[in-house]
DNA sequence: ATTTCAATTGATAATTGCTATCTTCACGCT
DNA sequence: AGCGTGAAGATAGCAATTATCAATTGAAAT
């Protein structure tokens, strides 16, 4: 038996030092209740919420997940011009964006090898790395 | 003698199959009539029209740096939430991202080798690889 | 050169994703 | 139970971008 989805988002708010109150868990709940990393907008969360039962105003949905950024528990990764999509995990690792679905998943961290990488500027110093590698869908050939 | 900064950006308009206006010739001037590449948002590029001694609205820079890229003539890089990027080198290069100035620059290409990259999912291709330094000042040490 | 007509421009309204404000509410402590 | 602070959320506000559409422009045809 593994631990249920609950106590998993209460560990989670926990490691952040944040309080469980019953928005942030429900919000929890839905991002590692089942120990899996989740890629979300503000928006899709909002639905994931709700279809989950619980109820949490969008203001709350964007308010909360900016705190958490800010407690390491998740990070945003930009990919998008438009929107903001936030990550679960928070090691650097690339990932696949589906432009058709505007979806964005891990992509294999263990098959990314760079080999060499351009130095900092002098005086300036490598806050992240990002590599997103953008997917359509193969023409027919 | 090189060529005077209206022709060649009335070359690169014509290059994409653009009709050259006033308008989008001034825009081309700014962004290409040294023959060196550049990074701009609409307002950076609007700012830099006007104290160029042109006229073009805000709306038309918008437009325009749109029909660029579809021309193939530039490219978005999507590096924050907030603003859209264009860049008049249009092949695959990385970039420098400075966090503290919002400012965007190429990164020395032959400075980066990706010696493995994960494929493309089934039914996929990779449209694009982006990647991104994220630049921040240094700390003291 | 003048006419013609679709492409282009740009003032402005509208939209979108997100943030700020502020009142009410809930949690943890005494 | 009462208190104080952090949190929630309805709503107003904001910044970047896009849509609307009437007036203008430019290139081709006459």
């Amino acid at each position: 038996m593994t631990a249920p989805r609950k106590d998993l988002g209460t560990d989670w708010l926990t490691r952040g030092g944040l309080r469980p109150t019953r928005q942030r868990l429900a919000l929890a709940t839905v991002l590692v209740g089942d120990g899996n990393d989740r890629h979300v907008t503000a928006e899709s969360l909002h639905e994931a919420v709700q279809s989950h039962g619980d109820s949490v105003s969008l203001a709350t949905v964007y308010n909360t997940l900016k705190a958490f950024c800010e407690a390491g528990l998740m990070q945003e990764v930009t990919v998008d011009g438009s929107k903001s999509y936030f990550d679960t995990k928070t090691h650097d690792h690339p990932h696949f964006f589906w432009e058709d679905e505007g979806r964005l998943t891990d992509a294999p961290a263990d098959q990314l090898d760079i080999a060499k990488l351009p130095e900092a500027p002098a005086g300036m110093e490598i806050a992240k790395v990002d590599v997103v590698i953008r997917l359509r869908k193969r023409l027919a050939n």
